[in-house]
DNA sequence: GATGAATGAGCGTTCATTCAT
DNA sequence: CATGAATGAACGCTCATTCAT
């Protein structure tokens, strides 16, 4: 096994524990028995606990990054490009159930608000692109001209939470419903 | 002190110091602490932390509901009835962060996770208002026929993400932007 | 068993086992069996280990102040003061290794260098009545004008010395051994 | 780089952070990086931790003794020769402070201990010129009639004490101090 | 022979829970 | 009843040592 994907073992392994039973339901020792390496192993490859959370988060924005962006294109009409984006996000999280609840448990955490804050006060680039999207809606009259925070809470809340309901098996989602539930959000954000 | 009072002192205090620091920012001791109890004395009154959470979360319930329903008008329009439960929840969320902090915590949690399990099975009654709602609008044709969860999640969704942001400072939420908030998410369940 | 008794099985069995073993000879969980506790006990008397071992210190020195300066009188000549303090101080070495083996180690360590460093420059209480000695003799000319810091190395470097090597079994001290051993520090520090 | 030098390259390293650090703040990793050569690397030359620093010591022995000797000449004075030896000791100890450290860090530990047990059974030659020098004084009615070990204690125990004070900054040593104190050990031994 | 990734026992410390007082 | 001292399992983490390459 090479040094990268015992890396990658290990950070699997820690991902789906914590996605399933939160931060202290996932031991160091746990991690590194899923992963089938010695529990010291571990801290050739994260520094310690925190870090490996914080290498996982990462890890994750930049393996979803570009899946959501796939095929967006930016000549498409606002609307288009805006459910394109949405029904993205919410087939990734479907797709991918403990991403999404590993995402919530870190979004719930000082890691996480730590990290929003940033987000919103240093304006990390990844949301530029909703950000654009917002703004130049708002321009041209289309986006209910209000903040960019409560467009997001608008667009993506409703996302959330569809997605811990079907991950929970409350709702079945199918193509249908993925389209309806997004074009309802982008209802939300225009008139 | 009553054995009333006793009780519900060591709830306060657990849930203000679950709402601010989570589950293992919480230990027992220091519920005991700030309630002005021995240690001991909470098992009298919860036979372990994970009931004493649960019981949290049922009188978390139990106090919402009333407030939110209070001035709820049975012969108001739909419209009016959904914007009033809706900015009901919101206002009370802004003015309580502690118990929307705490039940943010338990819902990103094995006790949350559970919590929900139950629920899907012996539908509980405190939905059924909202229910009812849904169920008048999709009947009179005002409200898209899309399966209940779904409306719930275009509801709610935003208002948790945005009172996030409100507490984390990211956004001052004021009169005239809650109102506007609450529409969108009727916009979104309407169109 | 009363709490400070519980407190000085702890100390007594913490010093016996860092005497014996070194700091980390002495692991918590083995003071705990030492001293017949549970490991956690422990640190309901002492914060943290940093702090055991300084208490541990400062416990020593105020046992065998009282010890050093009984019958200790200012109107005795400087010799016999000297004398008796210098003679004092090996005999209770000589008859509580434990003490002196802990105080070895704990000069020789972080502890010790801060300690001293305070125990210097800050000059601490307990130093007052050999330098008063050291400076009435030099005032007298009966002591040699050396910085007070080699006049103590002079004292007590050979206390130190001589009672490691009775400990160790090198030698075997009786009274006539030790007021020759005293009276030759005596003779190093006068002409 | 030959065997040879490999091995010091580790020694020296080693020495070194011992010195700095302690045993427990010199792990085998860090030594490794500081030699420039693999963790693994170090036990061809040292089958383990122990034996690396009883190496260490005698190496350090080996080092150390014709320095001190380096001058002396067997047809000085007692009193010349004694000065002259204490004094080398003392300058080298001063010059040498990482040695010096190291040196108190090994007497000061489980090694020390037991190599000092080893060193009265078969009384290592190392010794035999400062014996024979006593003896020597002894005879003479020079040096006062007492056991080797405390006229070993009374020259050696100061010049520990002192350089100790000198590294630690409590005190700076100068030519004239040196031989001063060296003078007063000499004063402790006569009369 | 040299390497350094892997190991896992062992460390200091925390905290839910118990039970003698 | 209420208490809080005592417990010990479990945690995150370190590091001497091994061994496949």
């Amino acid at each position: 096994m090479s040094k990268l994907e015992k890396r990658d073992e290990i950070a699997r392994a820690a991902l789906g524990l914590i996605a399933e039973n939160g931060f202290h339901g996932a031991p160091m020792a746990m991690i590194a028995e899923k992963a089938g390496v010695g529990a010291g192993t571990i801290y050739r490859y994260f520094e310690n606990k925190d870090i490996l959370i914080n290498e996982l988060y990462r890890d994750l924005e930049e393996r979803i990054y570009p899946i959501i962006l796939c095929g967006y294109e930016q000549k498409q009409t606002i609307r288009n490009r805006f459910l394109h984006m949405n029904s993205a996000m919410l087939r990734y999280f479907i797709e991918n159930p403990l991403d999404f609840r590993f995402l919530e448990q870190f979004h719930n955490s000082p890691f996480g608000v730590a990290h929003r804050r940033d987000k919103i006060l240093g304006k990390k680039k990844e949301c530029d692109i909703f950000l654009e999207l917002f703004r130049e809606g708002i321009a041209q009259k289309i986006v209910k001209d209000l903040p960019l925070v409560i467009l997001f809470a608008l667009s993506f809340g409703p996302i959330l939470t569809v997605t811990r309901d079907h991950i929970l098996g409350f709702i079945k989602l199918d193509d249908v419903l993925i389209d309806q539930t997004v074009a309802a959000c982008w209802d939300a954000i225009t008139a």
